[in-house]
DNA sequence: AAGAGGCCCTGATAGC
DNA sequence: TGCTATCAGGGCCTCT
């Protein structure tokens, strides 16, 4: 599901929703995530305060108030679910947590706050958490991965060095992110698209006007889809299980032998598996 | 050292 | 219907 636009969006909300609430009990029903969940896990983060909220790149931070960070990742297919508990009284008094678009399998660890949880879903368990004892490990930890688009850091000359004597082709570049963090499969393929470059042309071979496109790119479609509200393809929605819309803006990932939407283009667009990973781009208007 | 490929895992869908 | 094969938004590890 998620690249950086949508973590974006279950960063802001997780933000509006959960904000200075403290931690009151946690459950783990499924420690093997990518990585394992240690087993202090639940005692390190209850009873702490939920200081700030925060994103780099895929990686959303929630800051708490014994000073340790923990880190999320969403993996694949990492959803994140707002539960608010409502009191019905059923002839006795029961309180219950409400959750009509709960997934009722894979729901891993459940955070509970005074009045509402949250619950981490992920059926193909690529995703992971991550405890950061402290700032200057978060700063370490996150200086291991390339600045995002928006970065001023991300520019001609940086990009320019990078790709000197390489032979990997843009494309995977995109999705390294050591160079560049916070863009995954979906967003490179339109991201060259927009920039009118060949996936597979190699990262040295292009010209200072192609970067500079790349560099433009990758930040309009990023802050597009995040205003967008992100894409949900499959079933990404926002933690109260609203439906982004930028799928509807795509210009070429899953729209393999349609025509190119680019005015007085008259490309097809074309799928190919580079690296494994299905690339879509237009055989016409991308050189 | 850079780059390609395999692998972790489940579920949806297509094809027989 | 029920099998099998293929493909998914990520990233780490190993091998050459």
């Amino acid at each position: 599901m998620p690249e950086l636009p949508e973590v974006e969006i279950v960063k802001q909300s997780l933000e509006k929703n959960i904000l200075s609430k403290r931690i009151k009990k946690i459950i783990v029903n499924n420690r093997n995530l990518r990585f394992k969940i240690p087993t202090n896990f639940e005692e390190r983060l209850e009873n702490k305060v939920i200081v700030k909220v925060s994103r780099f790149s895929k990686y959303i931070i929630f800051e708490l108030s014994n000073q340790i960070y923990l880190l999320m990742h969403l993996g694949m297919t990492g959803t994140v679910h707002l539960i608010k508990k409502n009191k019905i009284k059923i002839n006795t008094n029961v309180s219950f947590y409400s959750s009509p678009n709960l997934p009722k399998k894979h729901n891993h660890v459940e955070i509970f706050f005074l009045s509402s949880k949250i619950i981490y879903n992920d059926p193909r368990r690529f995703g992971f958490f991550r405890i950061i004892e402290n700032k200057d490990e978060l700063f370490l930890f996150l200086n291991k991965l390339g600045p995002e688009p928006f970065d001023k850091s991300f520019n001609l000359k940086y990009l320019h060095e990078y790709f000197r004597d390489k032979t990997k082709n843009i494309k995977n570049f995109l999705l390294d992110q050591k160079l560049v963090s916070g863009i995954g499969n979906i967003y490179a393929s339109e991201i060259l698209h927009y920039s009118g470059i060949k996936p597979q042309k190699k990262g040295g071979n292009l010209k200072k006007k192609e970067l500079i496109k790349v560099i433009f790119f990758a930040k309009k479609v990023l802050k597009k889809s995040i205003k967008s509200g992100g894409s949900s393809i499959k079933d990404f929605k926002n933690i109260s299980g609203k439906k982004g819309f930028f799928q509807n803006e795509f210009k070429v990932y899953g729209r393999e032998n349609l025509k190119c939407y680019k005015k007085s283009c008259t490309g097809i667009i074309q799928k190919k598996f580079i690296s494994n990973r299905s690339t879509f781009f237009c055989n016409k208007c991308q050189k």
